[in-house]
RNA sequence: GGGCGAGUGGUGGAAUGGUAUACACGUUGGACUUAAAAUCCAAUGGUCGCAAGGCCGUAAGGGUUCGACUCCCUUCUCGCCCACCA
């Protein structure tokens, strides 16, 4: 009697959407609770990914909407990019009507998969109800001085012809093309994300509810250390530079300073000396060389002497002032001192090219000579050859040392952080237009709130080649300027915004979609934010995560929210894999969901994604898993008819209430229930499951020797409300054959007795030195006395025991008990 | 190089310091069937043994403990993130 789960499937997704069941108002009585997974690239197919993420949403959604939460589940499309663009380019299509196809197929797949998705708060963020805010808020942060334009080198994918973000940069690759990247100077967009570094930082202490692991990267990625700056003067220049140290208690051992090529200073100090040529030569190659090789950490450290040297400003020792290539202009001032003996890179540096190591931390009852050694001591130790400070621990002297600097004006306590600003220009016309215009007389004026959105042209040429499209359309870049005093001709900005930047407030959007006079309607958001449950992948750890809570807290300081963390809860789902490898179109090893749809249905799909692994784990799909799956849903429709036809018969029976086969099985779904409920809340589905199959199991063994049709018809009630947010379709189905007239999703979800779980009797276990060697079943409520002469009437026990001192009587309450002899 | 995490049957995976391998897949056997599929039932870590039962077993080695997959130390392997970061 196999189920028909397409049309059961069809049906139920009609009526859920008919009903409105998942359509929400922030005007309830009941508790809110805004749930939201990560929205999707609409690329017109969903992956498994998504199937993962978005049902580990969906059973949670479901489970809290039966607990009587008003539940906001909403879902849209990140519809900007590149990909949109790339289809323009190849196949000549317009990449609106792309991306709008694309997303229409995507919803139709999502619809298959049941989620409880609020349809009528879909997003897309390239239409330009939604990118107008984009550019409200880019004109707000222009407004305080946020959003900046600047010439900067910035990181320039050559096939993709576009500028790219740090966090873009993988190993020196582009993020989605993969093809090498490298260095150019262009006039870009920046967002000053590191005003709010202090509070990126602190801020992550509220985030009890992260993942741990999100929180380090986060924190490594804002990379705060703590140190001195301090202040070289030159031997024969007026001139100082200045260098950054987290370890200051080493400077008596600086024996040169290293100088990036791009230092400013650099030219200056060579001119005139016999090595000028020689290092003019060197700058020009290291200005070759791509990022990648300088920054490969095994390639050979490059440098030349300057001819120049510096005053240690500590102990006034002149030291030779070098120019090396690992030392990049980007971090810190481009300069550093060395010190050979207590840092391994400057070690290999020194032994390369014949540098003076000097020790000045003596690791305890050690006593080194420079000569000897054979690599950097980077460890703790006294301090030595350090003047005033020698004998201090080198922990003491940082404190110390740091102190005497900043009286004698020769450094200065700083801090210094990692996080640089948000490059957000791209050369791309699939994105949001940074609103802002050039004049010639005024220069960069932004574009009037009043005359947002500033909308794509219709058509522009897709080449593929020399820049943006957009730079191209006549229409949208001549314009006049918006200063009513003015309006001589003006040029529009051509850059559009990297899509980070719109992913960064949608969970806002969501709240009041329709909203047309402000970004969001503040009541709304008010009453639904935050979110109390974020789901997605842990590939957004650093880059989305930390931008949305930048955004976050810009909205606060406009006074357009009153909490400044957009996330409570996050749950990073692991990654689907196939053969052990990520599941990826490149890798040509993926699974398409809407075939196992049509071959097994959504529920099957569902349950499997969710049984096989927890979903912070990375899971192994696996075909046989999907049929397991149908076979449990199977096995439980038939477990349903069991009890049907037993109803049939039910006039016929004795009612024999109260059997022991009865206890079981009720003392089981009672159990069942709590660890559900549990494992639910915890986010372990695959043991939410695994112990509904238990249950239906126990049904299947036990049913047979009960006939009391009423109590079995219980125990099916609960099962089906227990499965329901995992497989819905067919839960709904058992649901109303069951004779219920009203949707599942209006039930409430089962609650559990304490008492009735509780065994009647336990089986102990017995040890002896550890070792399981019996067991002995005994009445629940035993005394230790009487739980300790049971054991040792026990037969085993007596044998394993005879003749040998009996030391010690563990008792595990509810346990076992360890005998020591 | 740094940080984080993980290593358990043939496979995916369970186990508040307390019966290691729940649940599922696979495999094998049985029932049902003319037959097959489906279904239902049973077995399934290794090893020795006719059996009762013993011994070994959670990457390797050590430690703490009456008792360790779990805690601590050392080593190995894998994954992810960061990385000439001063």
């Amino acid at each position: 009697m196999d189920y028909n789960f397409k049309e059961i499937e069809e049906n139920w997704q009609k009526i859920w959407d008919k009903e409105g069941f998942f359509r929400v108002d922030s005007g309830s009585s009941k508790p809110k609770f805004y749930l939201l997974e990560m929205f999707p690239y609409p690329s017109g197919k969903i992956h498994m990914g998504h199937v993962r993420n978005y049902t580990i949403g969906d059973v949670f959604a479901r489970y809290k909407i039966m607990q009587g939460f008003n539940v906001m589940h909403p879902m849209g499309f990140d519809a900007f990019g590149q990909p949109a663009e790339n289809a323009a380019i190849k196949n000549k299509a317009d990449p609106r009507i792309w991306t709008l196809k694309c997303i229409e197929d995507m919803r139709a797949e999502l619809k298959k998969m049941g989620f409880s998705y609020d349809w009528k708060r879909e997003v897309s963020t390239c239409l330009p109800d939604y990118y107008k805010w984009n550019q409200w808020i880019f004109l707000k942060m222009f407004e305080r001085g946020l959003a900046y334009k600047r010439s900067a080198n910035v990181n320039w994918c050559p096939d993709c012809q576009t500028t790219l973000a740090n966090e873009e940069v993988i190993d020196g690759n582009c993020w989605r093309c993969k093809k090498e990247v490298i260095q150019k100077e262009l006039e870009q967009w920046f967002l000053k994300i590191t005003d709010y570094k202090q509070r990126l930082l602190e801020d992550l202490d509220k985030l009890i509810y992260w993942p741990e692991r999100v929180v380090t990267m986060q924190k490594n990625w804002l990379g705060k250390s703590e140190g001195v700056e301090i202040y070289f003067k030159f031997k024969d220049s007026a001139k100082t530079i200045s260098v950054f140290t987290t370890r200051v208690d080493t400077i008596f051992g600086a024996t040169y300073v290293v100088l990036a090529p791009e230092h400013p200073l650099l030219k200056d100090i060579i001119k005139g000396k016999p090595q000028e040529k020689q290092v003019l030569e060197f700058i020009k190659q290291a200005g070759k060389k791509t990022k990648i090789v300088r920054t490969s950490a095994d390639v050979k450290k490059e440098g030349i002497f300057s001819g120049a040297f510096a005053i240690n400003p500590v102990n006034n020792e002149e030291i030779p002032i070098w120019v090396a290539d690992y030392v990049l202009m980007e971090y810190g001032s481009g300069a550093i001192m060395a010190v050979p003996a207590h840092d391994q890179r400057d070690f290999l540096f020194a032994k390369e090219h014949k540098l003076a190591i000097k020790i000045v931390i003596q690791e305890a009852g050690k006593n080194q000579k420079a000569e000897d050694l054979s690599q950097a001591y980077e460890g703790d130790g006294k301090q030595v050859n350090s003047a005033q400070f020698d004998g201090l621990s080198n922990q003491e002297a940082k404190i110390k040392i740091a102190q005497w600097m900043e009286e004698t004006s020769i450094g200065k306590r700083r801090e210094h952080w990692r996080l640089r600003d948000w490059l957000i220009s791209r050369q791309r016309f699939w994105g949001t237009p940074i609103p802002v215009i050039y004049c010639k007389k005024c220069g960069i004026v932004p574009v009037p709130e009043d005359d947002l959105p500033v909308e794509l042209p219709k058509k522009a040429p897709f080449t593929g080649t020399g820049g943006s499209p957009l730079a191209k359309v006549e229409s949208f870049v001549n314009v006049a300027c918006p200063n009513p005093k003015c309006k001589s001709p003006a040029r529009r900005e051509t850059d559009t915004m990297a899509t980070f930047f719109d992913s960064s407030w949608y969970f806002l959007r969501y709240c009041s979609p329709d909203s047309k006079g402000a970004i969001f309607n503040k009541e709304d958001a008010d009453y639904w934010m935050p979110v109390d449950q974020y789901i997605g992948g842990i590939e957004h750890a650093v880059l989305h995560l930390l931008y949305s809570r930048f955004f976050t807290k810009f909205l606060n300081d406009l006074g357009l929210i009153n909490f400044d963390e957009p996330f409570q809860k996050l749950l990073t789902q692991g990654m689907v894999l196939k053969d052990g490898e990520v599941m990826s179109k490149s890798r040509g090893n993926i699974v398409d969901p809407d075939g196992m749809i049509k071959e097994f249905g959504a529920d099957a799909l569902r349950l499997y994604i969710l049984f096989a692994a927890p979903p912070e784990d990375q899971m192994e799909w696996s075909q046989q898993g999907v049929t397991g799956a149908d076979r449990f849903l199977k096995r439980v429709q038939r477990f349903l008819e069991k009890v049907l036809l037993i109803q049939e018969k039910a006039s016929e029976l004795v009612n024999a209430a109260g059997s022991d086969n009865e206890k079981i099985l009720k003392r089981k779904t009672e159990q069942t229930i709590k660890k559900v409920t549990e494992d639910i809340e915890a986010f372990k589905f695959n043991t939410a499951i695994a112990s509904i199959m238990e249950l239906v199991n126990e049904f299947y063994r036990l049913s047979e020797k009960i006939e009391n049709y009423t109590f079995l018809e219980k125990v099916v009630r609960k099962v089906i409300l227990l499965l329901s947010p995992f497989a819905p379709h067919i839960a709904e189905e058992m649901w109303e054959r069951l004779g219920n007239s009203e949707s599942i999703l209006k039930a409430k979800w089962p609650g559990f007795d304490p008492e009735l779980i509780k065994e009647d009797s336990i089986n102990y276990v017995i040890q002896i030195n550890g070792k399981v060697r019996s067991k002995v079943q005994v009445p629940s409520d035993i005394s230790e006395e009487e739980l300790k002469k049971t054991v040792l009437e026990d037969d085993k026990t007596k044998a394993w025991i005879a003749g040998k001192e009996v030391k010690k009587f563990i008792v595990v309450a509810g346990r076992l008990v360890n005998i020591v002899i």
